[in-house]
DNA sequence: TGGTAATCGAGACGGTACGTCCCGTCTTAAG
DNA sequence: CTTAAGACGGGACGTACCGTCTCGATTACCA
């Protein structure tokens, strides 16, 4: 994987304090200017630090910013049980809220996607880094909710995942920039009852 | 609006010719490179035409291809009424799959987006061009349905949009480049279930 | 030739102001710096002008210097009649050290030399920018002189260039960046004597 | 001087296998790429070295080359006694002739002559180098002759040198590469005609 | 005979410049 | 007044080398 020290060799290892700046650098670039108009020059500048010993350790924007974006987004987060698999989506929205709206997440990963239409490799990166991780955490809510026998334990989880997924976006890439609390208890609603199958919506427990 | 013929002044007026030119070389362009890459200059020379005639009419890359995108899936598609609402969604999900797998328009959405991201106005016109008609053909699938009887008249139905629109996005950007028959009745049904409240699925009528 | 204007097409023509700030800011860099550190960014960037204007006009560093050395060494001088060869000689020797000591010239003349060797194109011009100017200058001293019946007509004055541009070279490129009196007085007659065939040295009325 | 082993230290000493390497490998590169072009980049690599190696013990490109220069061109050739001034100096012209030919001499002569141009230390060196040794031969030969009654003792060897180094360099850098057997009489003609004063050219005995 | 200190290969580092692509603006001559 | 053509000042690209630096291994003197 990229971004991760080597080992091997006798000259002089990969320099931590550049890896941790150019990192910071994207960030604050991103955030300036866009990810299209997000130059290595600029982030090179930023980061005191040669163009160079950037596309020595990522090959393109992208790949560096695939692994921005799992900084921002960690891949592994847990979510708390809360007894209910409504109030564990509604923990789970929340809490990308927060990162979508205090840091340049979205602006991102909407350019990684456009990115990504063309440039077939990272786009699989991209899959990697982002649908995997999140259909993990929502395959864990749904499996705790099954052996509470709350849900049908044949229900696709995946396919629930990318439904929020793909709302969460459309609402914070084309919409407000917020996921309010209407918002998080109709989508919780939509796939506690479409997917998941459950009658009623346990709506009243949430936020 | 742009991209329309205008009437006044002395000269020449606006060539039909170039219009057509420009948007048929931006569509092959994107499509051969992708949005990031698709330059203007390259656009130009494919259409035979000075760069000029370009920034005279659309102020920006974006612009041109809002145009683009309006041509490729225009706003005013009625969905015929297949008498259930399931079915009516269904419908509109096939007309939008074979739009987005034979054109390059989830390309050019998805550069769109991460354009917009940054650029305000552009993100204002691109929800103008995508999410209100879209928002639109479902309220007027909704209505029909409340009308029927088979559905709450109060279900939202712009939310329902985007919802649809999410998931849609999702599995056409970052999956599989299909909606295929399965993705489709999961699809509807959770609209069907999940947000207009109907209990039984009616995917049975499906595809 | 390069750094003529153009007369065809129905476009935009070569900027004068451009091209004459680029010459100008060529020499001042070469003389700043010397000609294996006056880079292209320097010269553009004092010309206050884009790089690819430069690479519009001159396929690369050694071209554009052509036209600067063809600037500061005219290939038309004309050397005024002294009535006597050695006079002659000697009249030319002091122009041509009032070039190299005042201008660059000397500096890029043996850039161009060293890259010559390598880029055999580079050479070609060369020659025809130095080499046979300073041959015709010579031949027609000589044939004055033969006409005058001071010398025998049958002097070679292409190898007479040769040895006078030659040592000047030697002298103003790796020792004293003067060509003194004396320097020239030895020089003169060591053509004089050494090539032309005349026995007395004629020196006398030199200086 | 540089380039010489060194005496002192605890640890190891300058390796005398990568000191040779280095030297082959600049001659490698420089006949490939040109002087401005042969990078200590590519020669380490040619000599399979660190770059850190060449560095330690040349301060930089120029002073390399002036080695390698001297290991061509030995400073202390020895030319025989042919019994007249215009046989030694034949003889001379075609030993030169010889190196000049066959290897990058010329190359690497012209490229330190033009990076002398600016870096007054490395003129300095190459003077010492090149011009010093040069001119003692030619004393040496004046000064056989002069012994032998057959040239003027106050004739100024030095002018001689300078005036065969320049006709020299002439022929090889920027004409034909050769010194064919016209040119070594003429030049030899001129030389003990125009500077050392004889008048019968000799030039019979030559080649 | 085991430290110890300079050398070696390798190559990462902060930089500068390369020559190219494209931006959005401007200029020209033709219609 | 528009058009095709394309030059212009400018910004960024991804690459090549610069000269310095750090690393672990090797070597050869000196205690």
């Amino acid at each position: 994987m990229l971004g991760t020290a080597d080992t091997l060799g006798s000259g002089p290892r990969r320099s931590a304090r550049s890896h941790a700046a150019i990192l910071k650098a994207a960030l604050q670039v991103v955030d300036r200017r866009g990810y299209a108009n997000a130059s290595i020059e600029e982030i090179a500048a930023e980061a005191g630090v040669g163009k160079q010993t950037i596309y020595r350790w990522w090959p393109n924007k992208g790949a560096l910013f695939i692994e921005v974006y799992g900084r921002l987004v960690p891949p592994d987060i847990v979510i708390r049980d809360t007894g209910r698999i409504a109030g564990d989506l509604d923990a789970l929205l929340t809490q990308l809220s927060r990162v979508y709206s205090n840091t340049p997440a979205g602006v991102i990963l909407s350019g990684l996607i456009a990115e990504g239409q063309t440039a077939g490799a990272l786009a699989d990166q991209l899959r990697e880094a982002y649908v995997v991780p999140r259909r993990a955490i929502i395959r864990s809510i749904f499996e705790r909710a099954a052996v509470r026998g709350e849900i049908d334990p044949l229900a696709d989880s995946d396919f629930a995942s990318d439904l929020l997924s793909g709302a969460v976006w459309f609402r914070l890439l084309l919409g407000t920039h917020r996921l309010d609390r209407k918002f998080r208890r109709q989508l919780v609603e939509a796939v506690v009852r479409g997917v998941a199958g459950l009658e009623g919506s346990g709506s009243e427990n949430t936020g």
